[in-house]
DNA sequence: CTAGCTGCAAAGCGTTTGCACGATG
DNA sequence: CATCGTGCAAACGCTTTGCAGCTAG
């Protein structure tokens, strides 16, 4: 699987060493569909390994946040979530009426990219964005009284 | 001053009660220069009425952020913090490399918020969002050994 | 008068850290 | 064999919650 081999070449350029934990971990990651949460991967992980600890697992996903193998998202409430970071990123509307998750294209958010690093040299990590507000069943009615 | 009798009204209207600890987190916030996070709130309140609790704080913060008055954002590391929702809003991009903070003009996002919109029928709250990167002496040079 | 709000105290939760042992390269 | 990574346990810091008394409307 190349992408694995990938990150463990990543990971060895950089000097890191390359343990049975950091293999299921990366793996967990790799496979999940989307984005998962640290205990999320934590209990995957323990499928396989029931000893592994959650300390591990954070200082592995630091690890991989630095080599920009995955991506962090604060989604507001409560985990943070993580992401493998290869294809077919995107977005995230939340709609905070009903809690749905609303799919946004990556491309949204490269042009907003482009946008900044000419404008202000900034080189925005436009990676995995969460973006808050109503969707359309959400929305208030004008004309209702809203609270 | 006019902006506090806005909110003032909306916490009335909304049957909620104007009591005096409200009344100096409603200022608190009013006379901040930007974005403030709760402890900073709870202190400076404390300047006045050193009676107030953290709790008095954060259950103020989410009836005003119910009500649209502040907008909360979460900058990935330790607190949230909240901003009084009024003129001149703007965004920020941070530098992961020296942590420097750069003010983004809202346009950039009411952009954004308008295709969300068109696109996906999404109401966006784009009041204050954080994006992070690398600012323009933070991009590693790619001939250098970037780790 | 009576919801709703407050201060207090304590719990809750995700995350981080110190430490000594173990494994990697 | 030197170093880096691990599990364990405990701490940490922000935030939330239960509760009884208080107060705004």
């Amino acid at each position: 699987m190349s992408c694995e081999d990938h990150s463990v070449q990543t990971l060895r350029d950089s000097g890191h060493r390359l343990t049975p934990q950091r293999v299921l971990i990366l793996s967990s990651l790799r496979h999940a569909d989307g984005h998962v949460t640290a205990s999320e991967i934590l209990e995957q992980v323990r499928e396989s390994y029931p000893y592994i600890d959650a300390s591990t697992v954070y200082r592995t996903l630091s690890v991989l946040k630095k080599l920009r193998l995955v991506s962090e998202a604060d989604l507001g409430a409560g985990e943070t979530i993580y992401e493998w970071l290869h294809q077919d990123r995107h977005h995230h509307l939340i709609c905070r009426g009903c809690d749905g998750l609303i799919r946004l294209d990556h491309q949204y958010m490269a042009n907003l990219g482009t946008e900044i690093l000419d404008d202000y040299g900034f080189q925005a990590d436009v990676d995995h964005i969460a973006i808050f507000g109503l969707c359309t069943d959400c929305v208030p009615d004008p004309h209702a009284n809203g609270n």
